[in-house]
DNA sequence: TTGTATGCGTTATCAT
DNA sequence: ATGATAACGCATACAA
């Protein structure tokens, strides 16, 4: 690989020079320009991304940091951040942290240390204040689907509870009264608020909850249809379910295709979706929808401002939304 | 940010001392390198990969370059490959060529200027030779869902048109003589690959394709909506349908829904699959099996191994898969 | 307008 | 067992 100094000795010049052409800093004569761009064509010159990054300590590019990488959203969540720093020319390096508080910010400074331009952080373990600790660096990033005290504009976030209630509520308006819920893993942050968002439903209709109606499963199509399994065992007269996420109601509709189950004529449903699963199903299920992938790409835009230096960026807010569709019947 | 030379200023030693402890190369005396141990401990210093690998011109990275980032597919490609490189403690890089020659070869070399220590391939614009000749240089790579003639050894490949023979003579079994076909883009080598298999199949029935029962069709849910009411309207008395992509088949369900129109009663079909949305469909259709997950997976591993210095190494076969479901009835 | 010299944080080759 | 020092490929402050 032909270096700046191979190029600056082929074209009669000095290393700043050649330097300069790539950069466009500074004046140069237009006849020593013309040389340097000859000997570089010459030389099929590229310049090191890496030693510029020693030198300027950036990178052209940005980290991501979530806590998993499989099932669709997390796989949408990625590629829609990359899709949208491909715009701004800026790479993605994308790492994990294992939903531990020290994994995550592990990773964080992995990605630091290779001096990325900016963060885009979907942790769910650290806490708020290594969060605020982190803003005194020198690292712009966004926190995503996540609400962090005095970060607010650099965070993307969701109301998890309110969608959750009007999701219930919805049920509950159209009659429904024994109604299911199929959880996330409590421990999990938007998992618990999405379920005292069935709560609230609930007792803003002077229902308390049944504990024997709920069921915790991990957010896939597995979980999903053992917790409906279950729940139909221990309360086989329920008329609506209200799922917290879209794969698992998918595996619900394993249990329903299984067990003849029609609906919305024997149980009605509905679910978070993110990924538009939900629509993939017959009937198309009634859904509030979680715009991850527009919350991925406004952070992506969020971020982009931050390392321009913007200030006084105020992330777009994200408003829960009811799709109504085709599985909730009146009763 | 501390560096080594601080380091090995507060532990009273040269900076050569204080990276053999890093890299634990060389002998060093116990007392030193417990001086040493306490003073990164000190200093909270972490080792810039950077500089590392500007020395080494090694980043402990990996560039993955595909075609696009939109849709399941490239999502769950993206994921297995990120989480089978992080077993390796390797980093991802991805970049995207835009479905031409150029701009391919254009993000393969802005990954090696990174000193990526090797890379993924799904391209399908450049040419054979263009890889043969990348396989000269000194990166190591492999190339998914994709024969290169004198790259066998890092081609991790798959039947494609086998595959749609495979599934059309399934419906040909079943009794099915007028049968439509959803096809990709016709100048994606993969789908036409896969209308060969439909073209194949019919030929081995000694029935000659009517071009009245194919249209061509962007690869996604939409383009399969339209293909599928294209076809309904030249030829409403079809009894099966080859669909070349899961995407497609999801778009043609809509159609169905949209008709009333019953599975497998008025219409079978049949449908490639990578990321099982094809069981999500009522009735779940029966499809042939494209292993995208594990064929990336396997390329990750095969690349590996290839950075490892392995030699001789064999890629895994990809055999077609038919899965048989409830979507295709007996006439 | 252009050149010189130094620094960025490592590794690696010689010495010692 | 350890230290000096030269790369690695670029940017940049200071001279000229």
């Amino acid at each position: 690989m032909a270096s700046i100094k191979d190029v600056a000795e082929l074209a009669g010049v000095s290393k700043a020079t050649v330097s300069r052409v790539l950069n466009n800093t500074g004046q140069i004569r237009e006849g020593t320009r013309a040389r340097v761009h000859k000997a570089m064509e010459k030389l099929n010159y590229r310049p090191s991304p890496l030693a510029k990054s020693l030198a300027t300590s950036s990178s052209n590019t940005v980290g991501l940091v979530v806590t998993s990488y499989r099932g669709h959203f997390y796989s949408e969540l990625m590629a829609e951040v990359q899709e949208e720093m491909e715009v701004q020319g800026k790479f993605l390096l994308v790492s994990r942290g294992k939903r531990s508080r020290s994994s995550e910010q592990e990773a964080i400074q992995r990605l630091t240390d290779m001096c990325c331009d900016g963060l885009i952080l979907h942790t769910r373990n650290m806490f708020d204040e290594d969060l605020v600790d982190l803003s005194k660096g020198s690292t712009p990033f966004v926190v995503l689907d996540r609400s962090v005290k005095d970060l607010e504009d650099r965070s993307i976030v969701y109301d998890h509870t309110l969608a959750g209630k009007m999701a219930v509520e919805h049920l509950l308006e159209k009659g429904h009264r024994k109604i299911a819920c199929i959880a996330g893993p409590r421990s999990r942050m938007t998992a618990a608020l999405r379920f005292d968002g069935y709560v609230q439903a609930l007792e803003s209709y002077g229902i308390s909850v049944d504990e024997s109606l709920v069921a915790e499963a991990d957010y896939d199509r597995l979980g999903g249809y053992r917790a409906m399994k279950d729940i139909l065992e221990r309360q086989p007269d329920i008329t609506a379910v209200y799922s917290c996420s879209e794969e698992m109601t998918v595996g619900a509709f394993d249990l329903f295709r299984e067990r003849g189950i029609n609906l919305p004529g024997d149980i009605s449903i509905i679910s978070f979706d993110s990924v538009s699963l939900c629509t993939m199903l017959t009937p198309q299920v009634s859904t509030v929808h979680f715009p991850i992938k527009e919350m991925a790409a406004e952070s992506a835009r969020v971020l982009t401002a931050l390392m321009h230096g913007e200030q006084d960026v105020q992330p777009q807010r994200f408003i829960p939304e009811l799709r109504l569709r085709d599985s909730v019947r009146e009763i």
